[in-house]
DNA sequence: TTGAAAGCGCTAACAG
DNA sequence: CTGTTAGCGCTTTCAA
């Protein structure tokens, strides 16, 4: 019994009649032990309600089965299912998963953060790069430990999983292009860098059809930021389509747009990304951009167990997110 | 240098000139040490970039500075939100955060996660009892192990912070009966027990105002369960108001309803619960109820904090939501 | 104020 | 196959 009341293994051993490396050994496997006394031994865990130490033996074995999660939120829908994905990956390969948050780029935000990270005994570190937080919390990841990179630009240092969201974009905008609009107006969210995916892509595809190229409007990620900003695309006729940064800021920019007294999709396009599971109850159904963020997490955990074990020396995973095309895009109309 | 090549404690002590413990001294503060070998034991650290080892640390003070948050699940909004609370105030108090989720109440699932997050070294656990599995875990804690129980049914044995969902689910009724509406109807998200706060409070505020009890239904966490159930909702004449157990679900019902023809809320009014980011800007925007999850995480971290350091013996933090009425809900008017 | 010694709970050699 | 012996990195006695 140790100072909290919990059985240590000596117990096991003691009440078992074996010795302690024997106990150890039915319990990682390590070595044969005769059905005999690894009877004994499971017998005297289960009467004990023994639960191996973690500390005891990430300090000795240097194999930790932690991993850690560093994101700059844990709530908005894309990070929460990214860490869902995670989760459920490491929890099927018996790893535990801790989760620190950086809220913003501080660097003595970030140090503190890391800090409070690095000092637990971890297999490794899976950052999303959705963010700027996110991007300066990477920086500061010692070498030694293995890491992988959720979303973000590509950075061949790094194992990193991604959505090709500038696929996406370019497809969705592309697509708005076909059904007759001219150009595509496009709202951001907070990008984390100067780079960011979605609107690449978007610029890419106006760029190659030839049209002209709006200036983006920010956005935060308080989708009631988007109403003010649907007012004011409302209030410019040369805005017959828009594509926003997220389904949350498209659902801000619809409100204002139509509080201004225009119909989606009759007088305006609108299209947001990520399939939120409320697009396609919204009035009328978002067209949108499906990303498997759960799936994003579950690669990554992938990556990163192969950076740790070695087996695998994939360190780079794509996938492109699927068009959504629902009711709030058409065809432009001579607006009335 | 240990194996993975981190500094040790020794290493420090090495490169300072002192001992291992006068180091474990000024990073403790455990006891007074020598200005001038304090200023070379921090100079020491500095330069090796020296983080003491949680593992270690955990198990020889019996001090640990993780907590455990066991949840059903980690995307939903309230689910995520909560989560988001606790993990900044136990980040403020110096705390790191653990997640483990538990996806059913199955016994051998529920046992699995207890025992990886068990086999941590735990100051504490928060269990999320919103539903059926947090409730299983929940019974499953050792009793020596401090514990707090956020939401769920009042349970003195365990220190629990709560939202009050009765009380608001009463004066939300009650507010759609004074709107003249003759009953409300009810629809269910999976609740954690037999009884659910929502409900509880919907129905008592029927019977005290002597209204008739329709039979509640049951929907599922997906906010598209809600739409068949809207459709069905809106063939009956009966139905003018309908209480939704949280805002997904009541978006998905007002769109079955409007696709069955209806209108919101001149033919029926419908509300919802959580005060979802995006309620307020639903068409219509959503009558609800604002919960504030983040501050139920905060409260139930600090009853957690007591449990585990005994300081304040306060076991219990109940807060009232609050109504938040929107367009969605109105007088009844006759059925053209 | 400081160092030497002991030991947390466990696994990794190493004999036997 | 099994026990003995070390020792992980740290804090906690206990003397000095």
């Amino acid at each position: 019994m140790n100072r909290a009341g919990n059985p240590t293994i000596s117990d096991v051993a003691a009440r078992a009649g074996v010795s302690v490396p024997t106990v150890s050994r039915v319990l990682t496997g390590a070595a044969r032990v005769s059905p005999a006394k690894r009877e004994l031994v499971e017998a005297a865990i289960a009467d004990l309600g023994y639960r191996p130490s973690a500390a005891a033996r990430a300090l000795v074995s240097r194999k930790p089965q932690t991993i850690a999660i560093i994101a700059g939120n844990t709530s908005r829908y894309g990070y929460a299912e990214t860490i869902r994905g995670i989760e459920i990956a490491a929890r099927a390969e018996g790893y535990t998963v801790m989760i620190t948050v950086v809220e913003s780029a501080d660097e003595d935000e970030v140090d503190r953060a890391i800090a409070a990270t690095l000092t637990q005994p971890l297999a490794g570190v899976a950052v999303l790069k959705f963010d700027p937080p996110g991007v300066a919390a990477l920086a500061k990841i010692p070498p030694h430990l293995p890491v992988v990179a959720l979303s973000g630009v590509r950075d061949p240092a790094t194992p990193q999983a991604v959505l090709d969201e500038a696929a996406a974009a370019d497809e969705l905008t592309r697509h708005l292009l076909d059904l007759g609009h001219t150009t595509v107006h496009h709202v951001r969210v907070p990008p984390s860098r100067k780079v960011d995916g979605r609107t690449t892509g978007w610029r890419r595809a106006l760029r190659r059809a030839g049209a002209p190229v709006p200036a983006a409007v920010d956005a935060t990620w308080d989708p009631r930021s988007g109403v003010a900003i649907g007012r004011a695309l409302a209030a410019d006729p040369a805005v017959t389509a828009v594509f926003c940064g997220n389904d949350e800021i498209a659902m801000g920019v619809m409100r204002g747009i139509t509080e201004a007294g225009l119909r989606i999709p009759d007088d305006v396009s609108v299209a947001g990304f990520d399939d939120n599971p409320l697009a396609e109850l919204w009035s009328p159904p978002l067209t949108t951009v499906e990303q498997d963020f759960a799936g994003l997490g579950g690669r990554g955990f992938q990556l990163l167990l192969n950076a740790v074990d070695g087996t695998d020396d994939r360190r780079y995973s794509s996938e492109r997110p699927r068009l959504v095309l629902r009711a709030s895009t058409a065809a432009p109309k001579p607006r009335a």
